[in-house]
DNA sequence: GTCTATACATCGATAGAC
DNA sequence: GTCTATCGATGTATAGAC
């Protein structure tokens, strides 16, 4: 069950998410394709399975995240590994949060680890200075534009995601410079 | 033929630019599926007239926008009004700027309008005072965020969107504030 | 240019034997 | 649980008549 997950993740790395046909999932797993209705009921139910998995891993990649206690550092720190983690699996990311496959929603179970990882983002920005919700959503914008930035225009390099750092001192010192107006 | 494309747009509104069919798209115009290919001699033919078509909208959306003298207010009109075409129609967004078709590469002159576009664009931020190749690279992974972003969680809507004018002031003055330390 | 007819591949899914 | 066999739909593309 996990190593068809597993062998589904691994032709979704060769083929793209939509690209994984039930029939190679069955050929990679050495069974034949009817066969893996015993795991899936159907192939959204697989998406789903691949959905919550991703979100796992996600969730745990972040857990082994060693915060540091200053909450700037710790911000940085934390969405310095969840771009790496974006951006080291394209389909991966496209699957988790681009979420444009044809017919699928994930269900309400799978989609749960992801508002856990959302939420302690926010708590991380909250305490790092940013509290209102508009500047929540730019940070959150500013992220996803440098992975999405750097996956369509300079794949396996770091010409967009270098300057975290740097973007994420701006927009953590935004809100203290309008207020000194 | 141009209204062949024109009924691409339409189905590519309705189902994804993955979901325009041959089949689907003939009986749209009025005709057989053999037919269109009277028209493309494959299906990445016709991807490629709609990404030269996609292109000539933007173009000509974009010099349609009375730009102010001021360097910074052009950058706005200008930005505001690519945003604008981004979040109207999505597919088109997709084909244009996301690239990921399945083996879909456009062609050198259907492309060619994409880097007129891209000149303009670069232009305008140096006149406005972003001068390195950094400061533009997150000048343009801020306005693919907030595309992004809006897109993705709240279509339809301005969430992420209206928070163009201030992100893009910060963005300018950011050099300015970075040579006063 | 448009048609009919069809080739040929691939897909998800089901029936039913073992 | 796994298999064989097969259904029915959909996809792109081609041959050849009109």
């Amino acid at each position: 069950m996990a190593s068809i997950v597993a062998a589904a993740w691994k032709l979704a790395g060769e083929q793209g998410v939509g690209g994984v046909s039930l029939r190679a999932l069955a050929r990679e797993v050495g069974i034949r394709q009817p066969s893996l209705y015993e795991y899936f009921d159907s192939k959204n139910v697989l998406y789903d399975a691949m959905f919550a998995d991703g979100n796992r891993q996600l969730l745990a990649r972040l857990e082994a995240v060693e915060l540091p206690r200053d909450p700037r550092a710790a911000v940085k720190a934390f969405m310095q590994a969840l771009i790496g983690f974006c951006v080291e699996d394209v389909p991966r990311y496209v699957l988790l949060f681009q979420r444009q496959i044809p017919g699928f929603e994930p269900s309400a179970e799978s989609y749960e680890p992801a508002r856990t990882f959302l939420n302690r983002a926010v708590e991380l920005l909250h305490a790092a200075g940013l509290e209102s919700q508009a500047d929540v959503d730019c940070f959150v914008a500013m992220v996803a534009g440098l992975v999405d930035a750097q996956i369509s225009n300079d794949p396996g390099g770091d010409r967009w995601v270098r300057h975290l750092d740097r973007l994420a001192d701006m927009y953590l010192d935004e809100p203290k410079r309008r207020s000194h107006r």
